[in-house]
DNA sequence: CCAATATATCGAAACATTTCAATATTTAAA
DNA sequence: TTTAAATATTGAAATGTTTCGATATATTGG
């Protein structure tokens, strides 16, 4: 993972609602629907799509199409470079 | 570590000057100075000290006073339990 | 004490992010 | 194929961040 990855991913981490979305997936299964993370989110759906959006081009999450619903799953692979670059930081 | 100040660190992390900042400890020793922070930097005095600022505040540098000079260390123990939230999220 | 050096704060311009109403798009069901 | 449901996009207001010049504060050496 380079800076630049890096830096988008913390921004992507860097807001509250974004936070509740993620910890969500501790919470339940290992997949969530748009649907689920709008209704825990007090926001208006385009709000929920924006930042579902910044998580995905993030890469912090995975989309995929299920007929007209939308479902998540966390990408673990790109968390572990993640915490691997902040263990690098520590020489 | 709660989720606000998970907020916190991931927004100071957010930033390509502070992940500079940052990567210099990586490099060098454990500690640097103000001053050697700021000739690696191409920004303004102030802008230095408002980046170190957002670090300090998130607590992942430490600083200390060295007569008129400001020496920071890196804190290892905030950038675990950062650590330690991000693995949660895995589940 | 005075001058020089190191760092912080203020205030404002530039830029980015968040939010929502309105609207568009896609898809499945009727 | 029309309609309803799910999600995305647009545009604009509100808010937050970054940057820097100017200035303030602290500290040390002379």
């Amino acid at each position: 993972m380079d800076s630049k990855k890096f830096e988008k991913i913390s921004r992507a981490l860097s807001d509250p609602n974004r936070i509740v979305i993620l910890e969500k997936f501790k919470k339940t299964k290992d997949c969530l629907y748009c649907a689920e993370i709008h209704d825990s989110l007090d926001l208006a759906q385009p709000s929920v799509s924006h930042h579902l959006k910044q998580l995905v081009d993030a890469d912090l999450l995975l989309p995929e199409k299920e007929g007209r619903n939308l479902k998540y799953t966390l990408n673990e692979t790109v968390l572990d470079d993640y915490i691997a670059f902040l263990k690098a930081l520590k020489g």
